[in-house]
DNA sequence: AAAGGAATTGTAATAATTACAAATATAAAA
DNA sequence: TTTTATATTTGTAATTATTACAATTCCTTT
């Protein structure tokens, strides 16, 4: 489907900004900040503001287009994919991955019974990814060899 | 327990503030921002500050006598109770509540197997609470009324 | 009592986000 | 096609959270 089609189908009336974000989110799976987007659609469109950003993807947001990942202290990042899985933050280098998971369908089902409206669910890791973790390992080795 | 020992066995040496701080955490189950805190101590440590409120909580969090939660876009909050449990925000009024919650064990081990070192786990709801639930459906009752 | 180190404090800087009014673009009506 | 209305975008300024850092205070040891 064409980003066109895609905004619309959750009700939101494109624009020129409006593709070039969720097509952005769509083709980077990185998780990106504000100003990740923003740094990267500034050649396109070198008219954008930083609030534009910020104003659609809110609206992406409140619309179901895109989710708003709060695993990051420092920043709010954004998730173009809106299937249920969940985020693995490295504390080291700061990027997210995405992992598969499982809901807890008990005990939403039970927080629903003592009348919490449950709509959103988020599971968040957080350590070493494999790379930084390796990169650790060998600045160690060189470091024991001095 | 006293907090001078609790503080201790989690290898930090007392202080004035860092016991009125981890007393704070314990005794109230608000999961407070670092603003709460530092209003709530200024009554008791006139000459308490916020530079400090930060520094103590991130010894709190790097010894394991605290948790970070990033639930909340707008600002960290923080947890004394370190047992696992998951956090229901409410988008409503904003307070944070405590949910019984089980591990994705499959999962974690799964990603452990990837090389994901995983240090921290957490789950996190938001929605509408109880009580804004019912606030907001009177207040359509009313609005109907009229 | 003096010295050294750790903890605290206050201020200033940084960074993320929001508020808001002006400008621009889009769509509808005349 | 011009006019009008409405929605969107933009830029700037304000706000808020957080961090950096040097000066001060507080302990602890000698």
């Amino acid at each position: 489907m064409k980003t066109y089609e895609y905004l619309q189908s959750f009700g939101i009336k494109p624009s020129v900004q409006r593709m070039a974000i969720m097509d952005y989110l769509l083709t980077h799976k990185t998780h990106p900040s504000i100003e990740e987007i923003y740094l990267a659609l500034c050649d396109d469109i070198p008219t954008l503001s930083k609030t534009t950003v910020y104003n659609t993807l809110k609206l992406f947001v409140e619309n179901g287009a895109a989710q708003m990942l709060t695993i990051d202290e420092r920043n709010v990042n954004y998730d173009g994919d809106i299937t249920y899985h969940a985020h693995f933050l490295c504390k080291k280098c700061n990027r997210i991955f995405d992992l598969p998971a499982t809901q807890d369908e008990e005990h939403v089902s039970e927080f629903k019974m003592n009348g919490f409206a449950v709509q959103e669910i988020h599971q968040y890791y957080k350590g070493i990814c494999p790379a930084c973790a390796a990169e650790g390992s060998i600045n160690n080795t060189i470091e024991e060899g001095n």
